[in-house]
DNA sequence: TTCTTGTCACCTAGGTGTTAATAT
DNA sequence: ATATTAACACCTAGGTGACAAGAA
């Protein structure tokens, strides 16, 4: 079994559409996919990896804003045709794999290696997505059989776990200015952006930026949910 | 077969005497010791992993300066008597191990997460050296056994390789003044010490700095010795 | 006097959203 | 008008020797 580590701020995201910025260069993705592991065979060898599957045919365009003013997204997504050509379904595996069940199982599994692009002719072995589409982070443990024709037990050494909370929309640029505030918020490498934190101020502050996006901090809730299988 | 890389630097670090710094906290060393692999069965499991032995039983000390002054340390040193107790005898496993012999063989093995220390109560699974001491690095090649009974085999499974121009004295502070220069011309995170760089000059020029040690730059030689086995 | 420790400025290396310019 | 790109300031994280103070 799989528990998804994060799942409070993972919620969070979701409840207000989680985006994920994709690059030419390849991008995190924030927050980090990291689940803890029980139940392997401690002695086995086991590879771990992650693919990611469209949720709907679709795909999105922002709401046109009344104000007709590029500095200001709203929240609401438009359908706005079907999905462009599907990409090369790359695969990550976990750069630990094969390892021992032992292994997985002694500490938090992060996939913080893993890059997201919209590159298509990405020869970094990023992650590939359509930008403006819906994605389901997928994650897979395959038990590395040591028979002869272990080929012919593939369907039972393959099991998969979906944590539907963790879906997200592949963007270039942060749709929803609460998105942006709520990732400044949680993500240390975007502290530079934060202007609320009482330790740094008034030091950090810089006129005319946003409150900050405390949620996070309020609703921590260490519970999490199990992988829907 | 095992080939170490960067040997036209580790020589010229040892004509001087090389020195590696030691702290509580562990510190990496510089050169950092990294080796290509030949001959290894691309299929097989092995580990690898490297250890430090004494060169010989004695304490080092260095030679009195005859200005009487700290501020500068001769390149000479003395015998002070012979070697405190012998520290654990730690090794280091590097980080991948187990692997295939296919992935040691296509990249050049890094041991730059291993580091050393003086602190014989360290939990930190450092090396632990005593400083004022002289040790050789090894590096260990080990064959996984997929047999019962591969306890039996031990030996055979079992590979050492010496680089002696990689042998060095710990040390708390440098004693030799051009080892330091040496260090700070070849070591890139050393950087904010160097003076002669056409590059970023005069801006980081501090009045009263020695010349650069470009000895590096002059005598770089990609050839590199075979072990002593 | 010699050796060790802790703090520091200065780097490398790389992950953030911002912004202005460009592409579609 | 909307979407993408590239350069940038500002961070995290951690590896350097210098230096002053302390220990032996």
């Amino acid at each position: 079994s799989v528990q998804l580590e994060m799942k409070a701020l993972w919620d969070e995201f979701n409840q207000l559409g989680t985006e994920m910025i994709v690059t030419k260069a390849g991008r995190r993705m924030f927050p980090t996919f990291q689940v803890k592991i029980f139940g392997m065979d401690p002695m086995a060898d086991y590879m771990l990896l992650m693919d990611f599957v469209p949720v709907d045919d679709k795909r999105y365009r922002q709401l046109p804003s009344p104000l007709g003013r590029y500095a200001f997204h709203s929240s609401s997504w438009l359908v706005a045709g079907k999905a462009d050509p599907a990409t090369p379904g790359r695969v990550h595996y976990h750069p630990d794999s094969p390892a021992k069940g032992a292994q997985w199982m002694k500490q938090i599994v992060s996939f913080d290696k893993l890059k997201l692009t919209n590159n298509l002719l990405d020869d970094n072995g990023h992650i590939i997505l359509n930008s403006m589409h819906r994605y389901q982070p997928r994650f897979h443990v395959v038990y590395v059989d040591p028979r002869k024709d272990s080929e012919k037990y593939a369907e039972e050494n393959f099991k998969t776990f979906v944590f539907e909370e963790t879906r997200f929309t592949a963007v270039t640029a942060y749709q929803n200015h609460r998105i942006t505030q709520l990732k400044i918020a949680s993500n240390p490498f975007a502290k530079g952006f934060r202007d609320c934190d009482p330790e740094d101020w008034p030091r950090n502050h810089r006129p005319g930026a946003l409150p900050l996006m405390s949620a996070f901090a309020r609703s921590r809730n260490p519970v999490s949910s199990p992988a829907h299988q």
